[in-house]
Order: C-alpha cells, then structure tokens, then sequence
DNA sequence: CTGAAAGCGCTTACAG
DNA sequence: CTGAAAGCGCTTACAG
C-alpha cells in the first residue's frame, strides 16, 4: 500500500525553510498585536466582520513579518483543496506541451495551482504517478490516459474521488467526464478534400487499428468515400505505429496492390514519416501523391512540401478541459458529461493540385 | 497582503471528495482493528518498531478500506515538504516544454510532485505566481526568471525560503544556486566554425545587447575573431527581439556598410527569421550567404536549409536543476554555486560549403 | 465585533 | 512493541 521508496518520504526529507527563519504564522501575528488568532485569520480570508481598525492594524502587521499564507493548513481544516492534478503522456509532445500551457493558464486564473506528472505513456508509470498526486489531495483531476490504460486499475488509484476529466482516450467502464476531438469530422474533412481535388483512390495510413481515435478517423474516411460513392479498399487500409520511422517503412505497403493517388494519414507524425517514405522511392508528394495528417503540430507549416492537416488548438483544449474540469467541482453529482472539441482543416501543399 | 480575489478561495471552493464517501483516515484504520493511531502511522512510514503480525493486520486492513495517505497532513505535521515548484516562461515553447519534461521526471523519480507556474514572460504575472506557489510550501522552487525579472521583488515573493535555482536568467542580487548555458563558448564554436570555413566578414546577429546571454554570447563571437587576427566591426552587432518578424525586418542593416558573408545570430528563431529576410532579397542562405542559430530547435532540422546550431539538449538540463535543487535542499546552507551547462555544435547546411 | 476551544489528518517524543 | 497526549498552522461554530 505505501511503498515507503521514495527520497522525500526517508531521512532525506527537506524543511520547507530549512536553514532560514521559522516560519511566521497566524500566531505570531495576533500575539505581535494583541487579538486572537481567529481575528487575525478573518483578516486572512476578507471577512466582512472585522472592524477597519482592527483590519488594518493586522494587515500592517502580516507585512511587517512578511506573513505567507499556509494554504496546506488551509485546506487540511476546512477540508477543501485549491490543486488540480494534470497526467499526460510526456511534455516532450508539443501538441500535450501547449494542452498543459492551456490547463495551467486557465487553473491559475481561478486560483488554483497545477500539480503535473507524466506517464511516458506507460500504464504502470501511470498508476504510481496517480498514486502518489492523489496523496496531495487534488481538488480534481485531468487525465489523458496512457495507451492501454485499465478503467479499475486507474479508479483503483483514484480512490473515491469523482472529479476527473478524461482527455484524448476514452476509458470505458469509468464514468467519468470526457473532452476528445473530432476524429471522425476531421478525417472526413480531410477525405472529401482529397475528393474535391480530384482524387479517387485514397488510403487510409497509420494508426493502430484497435484504438478508439483510429477507429473514429477511419469511420470518418468511410464516410466521406462513401458520400462520394468511392468504396473502401481493405488493403488501403494500412497500419503503423505512430512515429516516423514505421511510418516510412511501411509506405511502400501502398504500392503492393492497385496503387492509391492519395493517402488520409491518422497524424502528422505519420504523414510525414509517409513523406519521407514516398520522397525516397522518387514519388513526391504533394505533386505524385496527396497526403493529409492531422494535429497540426508546428513542423507540419514548416515540412517539403508543407502538411495539409487539421488543427485542434491544443491550448484552447486545455482551456476547455480545465473549464470542465471546474464545473465539475461545482456540482459532483452531475451526470458525466461528453465534450467533442472540433477540428479545423488547414489546407497546404502536401494535398497537391486538382487531379485528373 | 492576502488579497482574497481568486475563486479557489471564495465560496467556490470545492472540497476534495466532494459527493463521495468520506475520506478513510488512520483513526479509521486503527479503531478497526483495534491499535492506536500511533501504531498505523508507523506502518505507513515503514518503521521496523511494529511487530510483523501487526504490521500485517494494519497493511490488510489499509487495503481493504482504500486508504490513501493525506501527505499535506504529514507535511504539516513533519514541517517538511514533498513538493517543488517550477516558474518558467511558458510550456508553449518547445525549450522550456522539455527542460519541464526533464525536471519532472527526475523530481518525480525522488518522490517529489512538480507545482507548474508560468509567468507569460510578465514580472508582475511572475510576482503572482510565485506568491501563490509559495502558499503551498514547495521544499523548494526552480525559477526561470522572467525578461525584466527585478530581483528585490523576487526574494519579497520567495519569502525566507532559501532553496531556490535560477535557470537561464541570472538575477543579481539574489544570492541563489545558477544553473546556466554556456552561451560564450556556444558562440565561440560557431564563429570558429565559420572562419574555418574561410569567411573573414562575420556578423553578430539579434538578441539584446543587455541581456546577460547576448552579452556572453557576443563575447564568444568576439573571441573567435580575435584569435583569427579578425576585426569586430560595430556595425556588424545588429540588435533585434528574439522572434522571426522583426529579425527578417533587421537583415536588410546587415547589408548598410562592408557587406558581410555570415552571420553568428543569437538564437534559431533570430536565424529563421534572418533566412527569410536573406531569401526575399534574392540571398541564398547557405549558399551566398553562412548563417547559424543557437538553441537547436525542432524547427531547425527540417528548416530550408537546414540549420546549424547549438544543441543544448533542454531535456538533461531540466535534470541537471532538479539534481542541483535536489542537492541544495540537502544542504540549504551551502555557499550558492554557479553551474554552467556544456552546449555542442551541430552543423548543417545553413553555414555553407567553405568559401573563399 | 472579538476570543476561547475544538478539530482537520497526521507524527513524535514519552511512558509503559 | 504499543498507546495517550500534544501539536503542525489554520478555521469555524459558539459565546459574549
């Protein structure tokens, strides 16, 4: 249960002002000027019933001492908590990078702090990182769960707490609130504008087939080729891990059978990797081949040719989850609640010219 | 003093476990089954004083109730902290995004929780944020100061807390732990590497002259050509904000006197911008014109041409603070110590084939 | 309008 | 090896 491991919990643990004065607390102040302490903290919370004589003469004197407010202290007695815990993958991701620029902004606007932690998209990283943020009482929480996360092992570290907010990864079996983007809408974006331009075979690459984001830019793909009366091709549907690398092994998967004009890939990663892929068999996109991705992260403006994608704005998400998040807090007995963020297709040279 | 604005303070305010059970505490543990307080707490901290069957008894019983630990109750209790909080600019730039990642992860690993602030680059956003943070009593605070950052003010917000890093920004005055780039040699590596290619004009490009870095900066580039027997020529020091706009505004000074045939800018994104500013008056970067940047940015390996700069590597420095903070909070009264972070040359295209 | 007392959930000497 | 008591810094009824 508490696996007493870690340097903080040991003999190793720091004073908070270790090596410097005491610290100066609500006591102190009242004794300096002779009130009580309760005086002292209504002063401290901006309560109406103190004399504006007496106010003052305390708030002097919080001054004079340099007086810094124990908010631990705080919450531990009236039972209340001004942090929200933020998991995400990793902040190396420029695209959770700005989600938790967003989360963070829009907290510390309403007064609460951030408390971070990050899974490296690994579940059991994930369940000590809960763990251990769950001890620090967050008033709530905003999750985007690890790939192949388990619902009741992440309630298990969760406790009782109900104020979550899911983000990205849905996590059935929890009821939990649930802010994703528009996977479907986009891919479809990005398919009929592929089909305005002419084209008629279209693949679909990258992803894994069994997550649920892939499953709903596939569902988004199909749609739009079957709007258009194209049919989906099941060898056009090609998988791959979301990086770079498989990404370029496996373009040449697109070539095995009758070769697409164009392909709708799951995300940037993967479309440029594809790109690459395509560049180094001498086919040249954006001129041979149409490619689209999806996030727009900052290399797709800057990619030859640049990316035709779909923004979603990761920092105004991560405004929105927060805002969520603090509705939350407000009613905890509210039904969970589903938000689909929409997604905004960026047209750029990777999708080509009209075809055909 | 306590200005009682911020919602989390207000009537907002939201208790942990709101519409859930309430929390199981060790009172819950031990009337359970029938041990004092004292005898649980010393299981949770993993003191060999408690007889192995009663350990086993209290663990069971830990478990069944869902316990989980209130660490802000044993801080309070311990007058110690389990939490650090980290200041910087904003998450949105790729930089601090992974010097953040770094820090998080290697607090994390010593069971500490990270209390992410960002200032925007304000002071006064900076002075709000670290007053906050500080009410949550951090065992200590990495600071990346914000442009402008008065130190005077800063030390009022830290309070008497001793246990402070600065990153990237020196504030003088403060008498804190430093960790900072080595931002003359940086400099000096790429002007070497310019002359080496054989060019004999060389340019200082961006930055302002009175930052600490561009200063340093300067003085590497300076130092380089004096050991070549070359000459600084004042109006080859061309100031200009750090962002890509401005920077391709400023590129037409470089060609107001003797003309030079590279430059040494103080960052990529000054660099990006001088290549945009080169391209549109008919200059070929890398070819007619030798340019390098400083930070290695994602955006400068897939940059037209490709950019040679300095890897600093923001990931391991975000490490190498948490250690250093780590460091001091085992000691908090060390003598502060200065560190200075190696960078590396990585050469691409964009400083050209040897001329002359 | 102000003060004395109790208590948030934990830990730590001190007895036994 | 275990328990009773005090206390970390704050807040909140309750008297007056």
């Amino acid at each position: 249960m508490k696996k007493d491991t870690s340097a903080a919990k040991g003999t190793r643990a720091s004073t908070p002002r270790a090596g410097a004065a005491r610290a100066v607390t609500v006591t102190d102040i009242a004794d300096a000027i002779g009130v009580s302490r309760a005086t002292v903290s209504l002063v401290l919370r901006g309560s109406p019933l103190v004399n504006v004589d007496t106010r003052a003469r305390v708030e002097a004197e919080l001054r004079r001492q340099r007086y810094v407010y124990n908010r631990g202290a705080a919450n531990l007695r009236r039972r209340t908590s001004t942090s929200v815990a933020l998991v995400i993958n990793d902040l190396s991701n420029p695209f959770f990078a700005e989600f938790a620029s967003g989360v963070d902004e829009a907290l510390g606007a309403k007064g609460y702090v951030t408390l971070l932690g990050s899974t490296g998209e690994s579940p059991e990283r994930q369940q000590a990182v809960l763990t251990t943020l769950m001890e620090h009482t967050p008033a709530g929480l905003i999750l985007s769960p690890a790939e192949g996360s388990d619902a009741t092992e992440v309630r298990q570290a969760l406790g009782f707490n109900a104020n979550v907010l899911l983000f990205n990864r849905e996590l059935n079996g929890g009821d939990w609130d649930f802010l994703t983007l528009d996977n479907q809408q986009g891919a479809y974006l990005a398919t009929r504008h592929l089909i305005e331009r002419g084209h008629q075979r279209i693949a679909f690459f990258g992803g894994h087939a069994d997550s649920s984001s892939c499953h709903q830019r596939r569902t988004g793909y199909a749609q739009a080729l079957a709007e258009a009366g194209l049919k989906v091709q099941p060898d056009w549907l090609i998988e791959s891990a979301p990086n770079r690398l498989e990404a370029a092994a496996r373009s040449g998967e697109l070539f095995a059978g009758e070769v697409p004009t164009a392909a709708v890939c799951y995300n940037d990663t993967v479309a440029l990797g594809l790109m690459l892929g395509l560049a180094s068999r001498g086919v040249q996109p954006g001129r041979d081949f149409a490619v689209t991705g999806f996030d727009d992260i900052s290399e797709a403006a800057v990619a030859m040719p640049p990316l035709t994608t779909l923004t979603v704005n990761p920092r105004e998400r991560g405004r929105q989850a927060a805002e969520l998040l603090l509705q939350r807090l407000d009613d905890p007995t509210a039904a969970p609640r589903r938000t689909v963020a929409p997604v905004q297709l960026r047209i750029r040279d990777s999708s080509g010219p009209a075809v055909g």
